[in-house]
DNA sequence: TTTTTATTGCAACATAGTTGCATTGAATCA
DNA sequence: TGATTCAATGCAACTATGTTGCAATAAAAA
């Protein structure tokens, strides 16, 4: 259930060859802490130290790239960052509407989609939009 | 099977209390001609007149809220609207990532998510990536 | 410890979108 | 048809999310 408790950033790169930068293990420690999908600004808040940001979209790519983390795009000014679990590469997000928050969720299977013939499928993105627990139980 | 066929913009917008206005109008034929999912350039390469930025950027977010159009985001950098038919609200997209076309996918039924207890659901977003019948089967 | 190669920071640029304010135009009223 | 009114438009400025080129620097290897 509970997903690189032991994994350092350091060791994370390693295991996918990649240097070891501040940068890179920065944005990795944030998403280990946090446990939810974070932007670049609640990495950059939650991190003592700052980067260019040309530098931590660089890292971005870069872990993007090596599958350590993937990106969650909600809308155009509202993209989020988390490290890639064990769970399968598929899975869906659970975005809240009121507190902004994105969550991985388990147990999905994604639909299989009935495309016309000659069709190939990539990958498949799943976001549902709603309220959390919290958001939804807390009513102001 | 075909959508909007006889129905031009002007109709399109009377019938949802929306004024009649060129940019409207002019969104809304792109649309409507060329039947796929338009990135605001692309809405502008299909115009003969042209119209400031930000007037398209309130003539999609008008034509958003009253559900004319929806809005399909494929990157922070990507993306596309298209015109509301008469498939229900909750379909899937498919995005060609060689010929960057994007397509309303009809016949899905969204996946049941097991969401845990107290979460409620707004909406569900489903993207397919890959590649369509044409660039899959035109190898280059 | 030196060398090599990748990473960093800076400047500049691109796309997508929003807000305030003055002006114009669409639809309604008389 | 013409005046009125409120919404839509254009302009300027700003935000978020990226990307590219280039010189300086730091990480890993020899």
């Amino acid at each position: 259930m509970i997903e690189h408790q032991n994994t350092n950033p350091q060791e994370l790169l390693h295991s996918h060859q990649l240097k070891s930068t501040a940068c890179r293990e920065g944005i990795l420690q944030a998403m280990l802490d946090v446990r939810e999908a974070l932007s670049e600004h609640e990495i950059r808040t939650h991190l003592s130290v700052d980067f260019d940001r040309t530098t931590f979209y660089r890292s971005f790519k870069t872990l993007l790239e090596h599958q350590l983390i993937h990106k969650i795009v909600l809308d155009p000014q509202k993209i989020k960052y988390a490290v890639h679990t064990h769970r399968g590469s598929e899975h869906a997000h659970f975005y809240c509407e009121q507190c902004d928050s994105v969550r991985c969720v388990d147990g999905i299977h994604m639909p299989v989609v009935p495309l016309p013939e000659g069709y190939l499928i990539h990958h498949t993105d799943l976001i549902i939009r709603g309220l959390c627990h919290n958001c939804n139980t807390n009513v102001s």
